[in-house]
Formats: structure tokens, sequence, C-alpha cells
DNA sequence: CTGAAAGCGCTAACAT
DNA sequence: ATGTTAGCGCTTTCAG
């Protein structure tokens, strides 16, 4: 039986009033006599009467809507990040559509998820050329990456002043060598990632031993095998981020090293699941929260100014002691 | 400036020929010269044309949207399986709108999510009828929950082979005494969970001792020290699930237990998490990508079908064998 | 291959 | 307090 969608008109013609009262009714508005609602609502309600969300948004003329790309589900840190962003939506009323670019690029995500949304917010290893062509005209929001183009913006992480006090105290606790896993980067742009270049500015006094790899527990584990490999004295390894962290731990265990005595590993990102790795980890910890907060801010912003030129907004990681250094 | 969006009729206007023109050259459609294509995607880049998605959602009458309701986006678990809905949703082109029960309560958030999906999937605690009426007709599929309301259908977690080969394996490596750490539900349905229930049927010869707690790593981790008050002889834990085993693990250590010589940890999930707590976790694993399949394919089944009655779908959740128990 | 006409289902603005 | 009139921006017939 193909039953057609039941609409505003049959509720009307049912309830014997016009549509506009109709309206009134189902999104209690104030000019409509409690009888009336009541009947209203009593047969939409008999009808299966519900409202599409494309007529009325179009007829409403106005929606908030932000696209949110992480690179995977499966690292606690962007999914927290997520939480943030839902939080902080929600309370303002804004819907967030989440895509990750596991398996597409970002420029595909983007231009998959550009159509849907105002404005989109996300992590891109990408140029970001493509990324804001992916998104035809939807301002873009790129976390932890400086731009200059027109249409983009950025939420950035200094992380200069935690890794110069975090570098110090581990000297002072008598840290000699130090090493970096960092996050690999496949195709261009063909930099060390920014959490590298300052880690090398306050660590890098004589060459220190980087080794890359994929941002998984899998691959830092490696990278940390690799790594004992080629500088067996190093004795503080940066890790790109906490989940990545783990991964060290792990090798560190299976190869009979102490930590934080044989080696300290020191994670990036601040993850509550860090305290209870084994030792728990000490981390350089990111405030997802700041994120979210400046992320939707500049969103806002885009969609209210006409030309809201480029907007900036820093947030400062600080450093969570725990036991692995 | 108040500039007004740019409309499909700016476009034509702008490149001389009529609306129609416009959406064959934008939705790469057939009929239609390349030569005027070319002309009228130039001229809709200059102008910044961005065609809305209301009103090509309304005018083309179709659609295919999913809220996704979990508890946290905190618990590894729940953002695993996320990501699996969206893996899944992409493939078939759904688009999925997450939310979280963190905050407000189920029916809350279905409420406010029933509006802008054309079905609902997700955990809930909250009695399945008012879930259901907050849905307002919205089809809602109930994870791990049976239902027999009309509107509402599920997709349950059967584990009872994975419970019973557990209990079995581990009694005949010597656990003789177990308990359980269940999570703890605040309001009705006062029932025990469908996890506690399985456990209580093979391991409860005589009144084992079952501990509640929020699903948090405290929670478990608080839940854990109670237990070994009252229950000191206690050799083997059961834990509601893998991120409350990490809390009851992180308490064996704090209380000099050795994991599994003086007691066995053991989770439900299977999360890839679990492979590098300390020890590695042993869990009854949930196929979250099995979840994601039914989930999706329910949801399909009840727009495409007028009436398609009451769709069930039975995953099972099989033992992970790591080092804790 | 292109255009004109007729909606899609709803709401804002203005009557009454 | 209720109804009427115009759209919102796009797509789908169906002619040309």
């Amino acid at each position: 039986m193909g039953t057609k969608r039941v609409t505003i008109n049959d509720v009307a013609a049912a309830a014997g009033v016009s549509r506009q009262t109709v309206t009134r009714a189902m999104n209690a508005m104030a000019e409509i006599t409690p009888a009336t609602r009541e009947k209203v609502l009593r047969v939409s309600e008999e009808l299966g009467y519900r409202p599409s969300r494309f007529a009325s948004n179009l007829a409403r003329q106005k929606h908030h809507s932000l696209g949110l790309v992480v690179g995977t589900l499966r690292n606690p840190y962007y999914t927290d990040l997520a939480a943030d962003v839902l939080d902080v939506a929600a309370a303002e009323g804004w819907q967030i559509l989440m895509a990750t670019s596991e398996g597409s690029s970002g420029p595909e995500v983007v231009a998959r998820l550009a159509p849907q949304v105002d404005a989109i917010a996300g992590y891109f290893e990408e140029p970001e050329e493509s990324v804001v062509r992916a998104a035809r005209r939807v301002p873009v929001v790129l976390i932890e990456r400086p731009t200059t183009m027109p249409g983009a913006h950025s939420v950035l992480l200094d992380f200069r002043e935690g890794m110069a006090r975090l570098i110090d105290d581990l000297r002072r606790q008598g840290s000699r060598r130090f090493a970096m896993i960092d996050s690999e980067r496949t195709g261009p742009p063909y930099r060390p990632t920014p959490r590298r270049e300052v880690f090398e500015e306050f660590a890098g006094r004589s060459g220190v031993p980087v080794e890359t790899a994929p941002e998984t527990i899998e691959g830092a584990a490696h990278a940390f095998v690799r790594l004992r490999g080629v500088a067996p004295d190093v004795d503080t390894v940066i890790v790109f981020n906490d989940l990545m962290a783990m991964g060290a731990l792990q090798s560190a265990h299976a190869l009979g090293l102490a930590v934080p005595d044989d080696v300290r590993v020191v994670g990036i990102d601040g993850l509550s699941l860090g305290a209870v790795t084994y030792p728990p980890l000490t981390s350089l910890s990111i405030d997802r929260h700041a994120i979210a907060v400046a992320a939707l801010d500049i969103a806002r912003r885009c969609l209210s100014d006409e030309s809201p030129g480029q907007i900036t907004r820093v947030v400062t990681p600080h450093l969570l002691r725990r036991e692995s250094a």
C-alpha cells in the first residue's frame, strides 16, 4: 500500500483548521487557544503526522550545522574532542555531522559533507588548498594547522611553553638523551609535524633521533623497537600522542625495559585513559573543550559576519605529570 | 553588506539559461551540452552558488539519516561502535547524526533527534515506552535490549554461549569463587542487566557477590575495592565492560594483587585497547560491526516496508583470551 | 537538448 | 485567535 506521507495539509483538513494553526500547535507557539491546540495535536497524533525537517528548515531559513572531520573514531583523543564539540554544540542549538577520514581522503570527506552543513571543522593532512576547494565555499576551520587561505581559519596549539617546561624538568631529573616517535605524514606537505618542530627546538642540541609511524598503538610499538635499535642509549621518548605512547609502553615492557627507570615515556594529549596504563602516562595535555569552543565560535562568526576575514584561535597545552616520566 | 543567499535563480539569470538547466549542470545529469554545462558551472562558481540541501531534499523527497544515541563518547566501546556505524552508513549513502545521553535523559535526546532523522538507534536505559513515545513515530532500534513495543525493534546480544564457555574454562583453570562488577542502573526498570543475569546463571551456584557501579573506570575501581572488602576470597571477577575492567585492574594493582595470579579479571566488549592494559585484558568480545550492520539493516527495512512488524537481530559475542584470566 | 509549469511541506507576514 | 497569501530553493514532469 503506497501510503503517502501525512502532511500538514492532511492534519489541517482533518482538524478543520488552517495549516498555519497546525504550525502554531505543533511548534507550541503563543497565539492559539488551548482547546484548538489540543484538538490539532490529537488529530496529528491519530494521523501519525511528522513535520518534514526539510520543509520547515527551508521555510524557516535558518539552521546551524557543523561538519566535524577527525582522523578516526578509534583514537580516544578524537572522540573526546567530538564529545566536547557535541556538548558545546548542543548548548548552542547546533547540529553536528561527524565524519572520519579513515578510508577516504580529507578532501573527499569534505566534499561529501559540504553540501550538508554550514561549516566544517577538523583535522586534515592534505594541502589546505585542496581541502578548502573541496568545501566549495563552506567555511573551514583547520585544527592544529596554520593557514592563510581565504575561507579557511584555524585553531592552533602552542606546545612551546609546555614542551620547554617538560624537557627542562626531565633534564633536571636526569634525562640525557631524548628521542621522539612522530606521526608519519604521507603525501605533501612533507613537513615535520609542529609537535616535532617544537620538540627538536628544545631537545635537539645534538641531532635527536626521530622515528615516524602510523598513528596507531602498533605503529608506535614497532617504532619504539626500531628506535632502540638505532639509539639504545636513549633514556627519554616523547611520543606524538597518547595512543601511540601506549604502544611505546607496550614495547618497552616486551623488551624488558622498566618505565620510567630504564626509559621514560611521555605522550601528548592528556587522555584520561592514560591514568590506567602501566605505569600511568605523563603527557602534554591538550584542552579539547577549549578547542571545541574555539572551533564553534569561529564557525558562528563565519555565518553571522559577511566577510569575517581570517580567524585564528590559540590553545595552550600543559604538562600533566603522571608516572611514566 | 546584507548579501542575500545566491540561489539557483541568480545563476540561471547570470548564465542566461533556465533553472532547470542549472540543476542539470550542477547534478551532472545527462541531457545537457558540455558547453552549457561548463558555462553554468563557471558562472555558479563565480557567484559562489551553493545549492540548499533543504530545498533539494524537499524537492527530491528522499533522504536517509539515522540518529545514533550512545551513552557517552568517552567509552571506547561506544565510539568503536559509532565508527562501524559510520563506515557502514557511508557505504550505503546514509547520514548519521550522533548524540549522547550524557547530561540529558534518553527520551530527551530522542525527542531532540527525532525531527531530524528517519530512524533512531541506540542504547537506552529508560523504559522503552518513554523512548518510543519521544521518537514520535520515528522507528527506534534498541540495542542490547528486547522489546515488544510497536515501532521499536531490537538488536540483541546473546552472551549465553560465550559466558558458559568462559566460566567453564575458568573453573577448569582453578577459579573457585566468582564475582561480578555490574553497571548500576538508576531508575526503572529495576532489573539486573542481561549480562548479570547470564553471569549468575552460570557462576551463581551459591549466591555470587555482585557490586554495581557507574560505567566508568573510577566507578569500577571503587567497586573492586568494596568487593574485596565483602568477599576477600573471590578469585575471579567478571566486569560489566572493558572500561570498567580497567578500573578493576587499576585497583588490583593498588591493593598489591597480582593479575591473574591473585585475582583474575575479565571484561566484556573486546576493545583493542584491552591489548595494552597490564596485563592484557581477557574479554567477552562483542562484534560491533555486526551490530552496526544489523541496526542499519533494520532501519532500512522500516523505511522501505510500510509495516515491517517487529524486527529482531541477534549478535553473538565470543571469548577473547588475553592474559588477565 | 532546453524551458515552462507545477509542486515538495512548511512558515512568516499580514490580514481578519 | 485564526485564516490568507506568499514564498523558501530546488526538482520533476512534460512540452517544445
